[in-house]
DNA sequence: GCATATTTGTCCGTATGTATA
DNA sequence: CTATACATACGGACAAATATG
């Protein structure tokens, strides 16, 4: 059986393991497109803004055909918008979008729990996040509770086990960041949901999981409710 | 009400109209991704084959650079396989992909029925690829039932209204035309579903939600093991 | 195992069309 | 309306990786 960790043939495997790790990531479009999406959901670059090729070239050291295979990743994850002629603008989520975007929520979430299988799930992940968000609201870090809410939830559509899913969640999450993004002062709204997951999770894991469907559909829909009222002071139609 | 053609202001109105059909739909790399989708939904290019630039540049007349971005797309959507410094192969689904596929459909299905609401729901997209399935049925088309059988379950996704599930659920298909591809003769597997279909209709348009998704979930667990024992013969592991 | 040919990854220059100040 | 800036698309170039004989 092979050992977990093989002896180094050369001096030189130390070296490689360090590029390894900057370019075993994939193609240099593929690294610009990390790069420009965590920009994106930062929000250094806001909703709204565009992405100027030529600055964004000059700024990272690539060329226009390496920036514009990037952008077609990231159009395709809907982070940004194409106009023809005109370029690449971060996109600016509409109402409708932020209704799908919690329908999606509600349909993944709420099938995790009811298929959930407490002989086999692992509900650690779920554990772990309410830890993070109790210890962080004690020290009133709201931002870091709000991140902490989203792994719970993150962590609840897992529970469903498709990578594909997974994926598709991933997407809703960064686009639901512009939609954050676009309100200002994103986190607050995820405080006074910490008790409610933590009532998600009992019910969960003491196989209640009728109840935590439940529950987890009210919370979905009064979230619903207040970011789509908040937000439609804020977007036209 | 406008006629369906207008009085050409000047003689160049229908060159413009011309270009327009073509241009209209997007630059030129999102067009050259379509063209490669329906080689590859097809069958033209099969799971596994390389896409090889040089080929496809030459054969469409287009540039590395625009065939390249065209790839980023379809690499997202998951019917092609980026390997670097490798190139581009139609990907071919594994048996795991398989199995979430039919998670995805369950879930999003089984959704969609739950939430239909017979007050507002159309249910004339379904009556109609029903209607498709038994007459061509009645031709012996099985292909056509085949892609009706698709039409029929693509309506029961839409009662979700979701532009994003849709979407989802569109590329869930279109991967699953890849599983077909590999398995050869495809649209035999959905012949004998055609009675189940109608069931599952008259029990949603009689108000049975509860009836009409218990018997979609079993169909699904059954289309899915079928699919599986086969699929498990031709792909490794 | 090696030398060669092919292919990919990336950049640059440039011509053309489109939008905007 | 003109001028400027920008996006679109092409073709050529070269290094690096891969496939082939």
């Amino acid at each position: 059986m092979a050992s977990p960790v093989r002896p180094a043939e050369n001096k030189t495997s130390a070296v490689l393991a360090a590029r390894r790790s900057l370019l075993d990531r994939g193609s240099r479009s593929t690294q610009i497109a990390d790069i420009i999406r965590l920009c994106i959901l930062d929000g250094e670059f806001l909703p709204g803004a565009r992405l100027s090729e030529p600055d964004i070239c000059s700024a990272l050291g690539v060329s226009r055909n390496t920036l514009r295979e990037a952008f077609k990743s990231l159009v395709e994850e809907r982070l940004v918008v194409h106009e023809l002629n005109r370029g690449v603008f971060v996109r600016v989520p509409t109402l409708e979008d932020v209704a799908e975007l919690y329908s999606c929520r509600r349909i993944v979430e709420c099938a995790a729990i009811r298929g959930v299988d407490l002989a086999t799930a692992n509900l650690g992940a779920l554990q772990r996040a309410l830890d993070d968000a109790d210890a962080l609201a004690a020290q009133e870090d709201w931002t870091g509770v709000g991140n902490a809410d989203i792994d719970f939830h993150k962590a609840i559509s897992a529970l469903n086990d498709s990578r594909r899913l997974d994926r598709l969640m991933n997407d809703v999450w960064n686009e639901l960041r512009l939609v954050f993004h676009v309100m200002g002062d994103p986190h607050t709204f995820h405080q006074p949901y910490l008790s409610r997951n933590h009532a998600i999770y009992d019910a969960v894991s003491t196989g209640a999981v009728v109840v935590a469907e439940r529950m987890l559909g009210e919370y979905l829909a009064d979230a619903k409710e207040q970011i789509f009222a908040a937000y439609a002071l804020l977007v036209p139609r």
